[in-house]
DNA sequence: ACAAATCTTGTCTAATTGGTCAATTTTTTA
DNA sequence: TAAAAAATTGACCAATTAGACAAGATTTGT
């Protein structure tokens, strides 16, 4: 006779929780600076503070690892442009959109770092991604895009590319750090660098979108 | 007696200047897919077609060949830089600028890439570029933007923040080429991708400087 | 042609790494 | 409090890797 409930398959305690979140910030951080072969689980373990075999116990393997930390950069990611609501004004949401971003950039350097490397080695691991949710989240912009533009609210700009440009443009500041650094001749980027970076930014994108910027 | 003439220290006959620029180039694939610590030497020997003890003949070691490869792609930068006369016309420098950027980006993606992949890691084998070329061809730049927005030729812009944006959106056809491509539809990017991003790209620059393009 | 220099290549080694496992400790639960 | 579940840990193993090295093949200079 069976006197004991089963319980669930799998109970998240604090614990749990707790570790897991340090090993992954841990292994966010290593990843990000060495990449995924250049980084060991020993060294993962170190700088979570805890024993190798303990990482294992958290993630199946290597790669378990690293697609959590992948995933985590997702959902990170899914918050930042979500957060963002279209409205029926070109330049609000632009600068919206833009200042999200250079955001994203300025607290999220590492995330943005290891997202970066894996589309430079061939995105392998974000396939998914991007047919799906990416996707979706391009086609709905580049809809919004096209309909201020028949409406005569902006020049006629190719979506798809201008897009790039602001992507580009916002990522360079978590991407190529150290060009940045030493451009602005600054051994840390401050906030009014991303400040000045966001300015930047939106001035030159908005008035060559023909818009006039926001009120605010 | 010493009857035999010593030669000069180093000959770089033609054997050794093919050979070495083939396992260059395989060296180039290798580490711009996989990274420095993600490629082998046995995966550049393979790639080159040559026993893996011939890689450690013509370079010292692993490092080596990644240094070689980096001093490699800084000399393109540089002939791709210097390539660039500064006119008197902002806009015609601008759009020279921008076009031969991104047909860098068209033609040297691994290229790009590697590069890309050394700024993620904190540039530490940039360091003496950053200091040296880089810094003087920068403050170049930055004295003609800054002459051209005193004599009222473009709008005041922050010189630097403005490259970066010319920088980064170009970059970003290389180094984001999956996201490129799986946004665009396409399965490889052809010159008349690269010719609708150089296009955009100047447009919304040129725009947002407050100039017109120049005649062609 | 011959000797010296250059180049090629198979083999070996020491070190690192991802991953396993069983033993032990800590926490939870009834 | 006692058993069960969860978590921690040190020791161990097999595979890969950078690099060394010596012997042999090829090219080059005279």
């Amino acid at each position: 006779m069976n006197r004991t409930i089963p319980r669930g398959p799998y109970k998240p305690g604090k614990i749990r929780q707790n570790s897991e979140q340090c090993m992954l910030d841990a292994a966010t951080q290593a990843f990000s600076r060495y990449g995924f072969s250049g980084t060991s689980m020993q060294n993962i373990a170190d700088t979570a503070g805890v024993p190798k075999a303990n990482v294992h116990y958290y993630f199946k393997n290597k790669m378990g690892v690293y697609t959590a930390v992948l995933g985590n950069i997702l959902d990170l990611w899914d918050t930042v442009l979500n957060d963002i609501t279209v409205t029926d004004n070109p330049a609000t949401a632009l600068c919206r959109y833009i200042d999200a971003k250079i955001d994203f950039s300025r607290t999220h350097p590492q995330e943005s770092r290891v997202f970066a490397k894996e589309m430079l080695s061939g995105a392998p691991h974000l396939q998914e991604f991007l047919q799906d949710k990416y996707e979706a989240w391009l086609a709905s912009r580049l809809r919004i895009f096209q309909s201020w533009i028949d409406a005569g609210k902006m020049d006629p700009i190719d979506p798809a590319h201008l897009l790039f440009m602001i992507w580009g443009s916002t990522q360079h500041y978590a991407d190529f750090e150290p060009q940045v650094k030493q451009s602005l001749g600054t051994d840390t980027l401050h906030q009014e660098h991303f400040d000045a970076a966001a300015k930047t930014v939106k001035q030159v994108i908005l008035k060559g979108c023909g818009l006039t910027p926001p009120a605010p």
